[in-house]
DNA sequence: TCTTGACAAACTGTATACAGTTCGCTATAA
DNA sequence: TTATAGCGAACTGTATACAGTTTGTCAAGA
């Protein structure tokens, strides 16, 4: 293998897969072949399916047994479920974060992603910020587990890719959750842990309610496989 | 290998894994060796790496590079962030739950493990009849995440090993919890969402403030990991 | 007595060989 | 034209060999 300084070559090829697919080197859908893999990255197929099986537990790529592997493809009703279960992590994380008495440069950072989205030039500069913003609040919280759980859910979101119709208010939509954004350190800083709370949960639910508008219906039926919303 | 009639070799040892920590087969802090797993089970060491790799993605083994694995023992500030989570999730389920209008099996269900941790013979049955309620709540709630995550969380919760101290007042406990869990029953059947959650919450978080007593502290300070809080 | 360094055993991590399975293709028959 | 059986390529899954790392032990020196 080539280059590995740090750590082992399964901990290089997970990173670099994970790294490849947040770049869009890989299409939702498109098969992971252990042999493809090792070839692409220049090692052998042992640390190669290693990282694929961490990602399969983390839902990122899914695994059928003595067939393959597939990045996955995140669908409507996993995304609702994604947004609802954040919105309840998130709420204990400000919480938790405000009960800490947060350090001033915690407000700091916050105010900067949310100066950031707004200086977006585009939107997947705009996504990179409001991760970050959500990401900073449950690093910042105390807990050792919510950030693992709040991060993969976010890079399993990403596997959804974003359809026309979604983006064509993404302008509207866009300054809402900046203000949102805005609301939520505001509450922070006042040290207003429900008010923090309930805001954040609104701003996550309105993502959530946007989606199931979409598909027109209430709650996530989940178990339901659903392979494409989109043709390609 | 012998006797491997369903799966791979990988899910078999992961299986066998998980069955042997749950009925204390290893000690939390044990050392598993890939050399030693794959002995006791007759298979390869391949197999044995990725289950291994698989149990200490859930946080159940511990992975130190080139070093080894070794069985989790969870701590009190996990146990913790661990209640702390599952009152938010299960919350989500009951609620769930209940919008979905659950089928009459599934109240017979939850009252047939009311039953069966009312009539245990000793702690053990108790708490398997406790986590079979617990997890009833989850599967039917139409979520295909929870479940995951919730059964994760208490398989973890296991490798704490109950100290003298919290065992001397079971008794008392004990029948408080038989209490909560009909009274959420007598919630979901009667169809009271908010009722039900704010039990099963109320009743998660006494748990956890119980533990929050032991170790005399408000609020979980995750990342300090401390490695045993009592001598054996 | 305590520290330090070298050695050796034990084990992890990676590569590779091989066995077993899946899946698509093609040819044959209805 | 369509359905089906059989074949073969491609890939997964497992075992094993080997290289690399860690760790404990023991002896030598301060």
């Amino acid at each position: 293998m080539i280059a590995k300084t740090r750590g082992s070559t399964s901990e290089f090829v997970r990173m670099k897969l994970l790294k490849d697919i947040q770049d869009g080197c890989f299409l939702p859908s498109e098969r992971l072949t252990t042999e493809g893999l090792a070839k692409r990255y220049q090692v052998s197929r042992t640390p190669v399916r290693e990282a694929l099986i961490q990602l399969s537990q983390n839902g990122l790529v899914d695994a059928t047994a003595n067939s393959g592997y597939e990045l996955h493809r995140a669908t409507v009703p996993e995304l609702c479920e994604i947004y609802e279960i954040r919105e309840a992590l998130e709420g204990i994380a400000v919480a938790k974060l405000i009960e800490s008495g947060p350090e001033p440069g915690v407000i700091k950072e916050l105010r900067g992603y949310c100066e950031a989205r707004r200086n977006a030039a585009n939107m997947l500069e705009a996504n990179i910020a409001d991760r970050k913003f959500h990401l900073a609040i449950c690093h910042h919280c105390g807990s050792a587990m919510i950030p693992d759980l709040v991060n993969n859910y976010l890079v399993l979101s990403t596997t959804f890719n974003l359809t026309p119709p979604l983006l064509v208010d993404d302008y509207v939509h866009d300054r809402k959750v900046n203000t949102e954004h805005d609301a939520i350190v505001d509450a922070i800083e006042a040290g207003k842990g429900k008010l923090a709370q309930k805001l954040l949960g609104a701003h996550i639910a309105f993502a959530r309610r946007e989606l199931e508008k979409l598909i027109g219906k209430k709650t996530s039926p989940a178990g339901k496989k659903v392979r494409s919303y989109v043709t390609q």
